[in-house]
DNA sequence: GTTTGATATGAACGCTTGTTCAGTTAAAAC
DNA sequence: GTTTTAACTGAACAAGCGTTCATATCAAAC
């Protein structure tokens, strides 16, 4: 079988799951044939089921590979981010935005395909996403406890304060009026604000 | 030509509109056919061409009758609520969400469907939108000048808010933990300290 | 230099798509 | 009771869909 071992080169694959993205990123999911996927790599379209068992299989695997991405740069930058409270929402919020916006199509794709995956890959990504905000929760519980966040309904407030910094994605633009560290700034000042006591 | 001037019943296209958004709606415009649309009116595909020149124009005209009633809807709320910056937003906060939980099919589809507009029709919509959404920054920036907000970039402030409360209809569910008239009050609450002065 | 095996082609499969239209139905108009 | 007309059917159209597979290619292994 193809891709146990990789004798060619090694780069089909990740050129296959580019353009897919793109492609699902414009048009949907749904509105996107194997073969335009295979023409924007210069391949036939039976050529792709040496990547890929099917359609649905590539876009769950974009989806996936979006979500681990997501926790393990978030892991990362967590690390370093101290205890207090404060600190790791302006932390999280930061990281949220810059990692949002540098992948936008990913992110597209994350929220608008949902849909388009079978039940069991659809649990799979809701449980990474959950993991994610789940971080988010636990920081506000903690604030809370500390006496820094006056917040009613913590699980209310994750859900307000995500809608919130992902929505950033439908209207910036790179070379806009704002830099992203302006943006950056001008979001937490209202999340902090939101939430603070 | 059909529908110029309806003689048997006319529930007919109001009928095939309920259908197409609600199949809209779950599966997704690109992958609801026409025949499945019809067979849902129980009609054959061919009798939908007398009441919408093709299948773009019928989402078109569920968006624009879904922006259309929303600026109405807007409008006569609007009207009453006096002109304290701050009772304004609340207004416009409960308002909103209200709204858009009512109404979740159409807010679903005006949000997920529009890249499956022809340009003239998408800037048409959006031009609907950019109305709504220019209400609640002039909101904002009457508040500025009256010493009640302090908010750094009214335009951005507009699109966290807006952002914030749609993002209600990705988790409320009838009949969950918490009603209606908590969610606007929890959401006020934290609309309102995010830009407070 | 021959064998091996991953990789790609291109035709084919059965099926579905949006849309059109000649013909049927049945209610309204006269 | 006849004519008119809007509404609907059912078949057809060309095009495209995801997927499969026998065949070809061609670099690497022996």
């Amino acid at each position: 079988m193809a891709r146990t071992q990789g004798s060619h080169s090694d780069i089909t694959g990740p050129r296959i799951r580019d353009a897919a993205l793109a492609l699902f990123a414009r048009h949907g999911f749904a509105a996107v044939s194997m073969r335009q996927i295979a023409g924007a790599v210069g391949l036939q379209a039976g050529a792709l089921y040496n990547y890929t068992p099917d359609k649905q299989t590539l876009l769950y695997e974009l989806m996936r590979e979006h979500m681990s991405d997501l926790l393990d740069a978030r892991a990362s930058e967590s690390a370093g981010a101290g205890s207090d409270p404060m600190a790791r929402l302006e932390n999280f919020t930061r990281f949220h935005i810059r990692f949002h916006i540098e992948r936008a199509d990913e992110v597209f794709i994350a929220y608008m395909e949902l849909r388009n995956l079978t039940p069991d890959n659809f649990a799979r990504i809701e449980d990474l996403r959950r993991t994610y905000e789940t971080e988010l929760e636990t920081i506000l519980r903690d604030g809370i406890a500390a006496g820094v966040f006056a917040v009613t309904d913590p699980r209310i407030a994750t859900y307000a304060v995500i809608a919130m910094l992902t929505g950033v994605n439908t209207w910036y633009r790179t070379g806009g009026r704002l830099s992203l560290e302006e943006v950056e700034t001008l979001y937490w000042d209202m999340v902090r604000r939101s939430v603070a006591a």
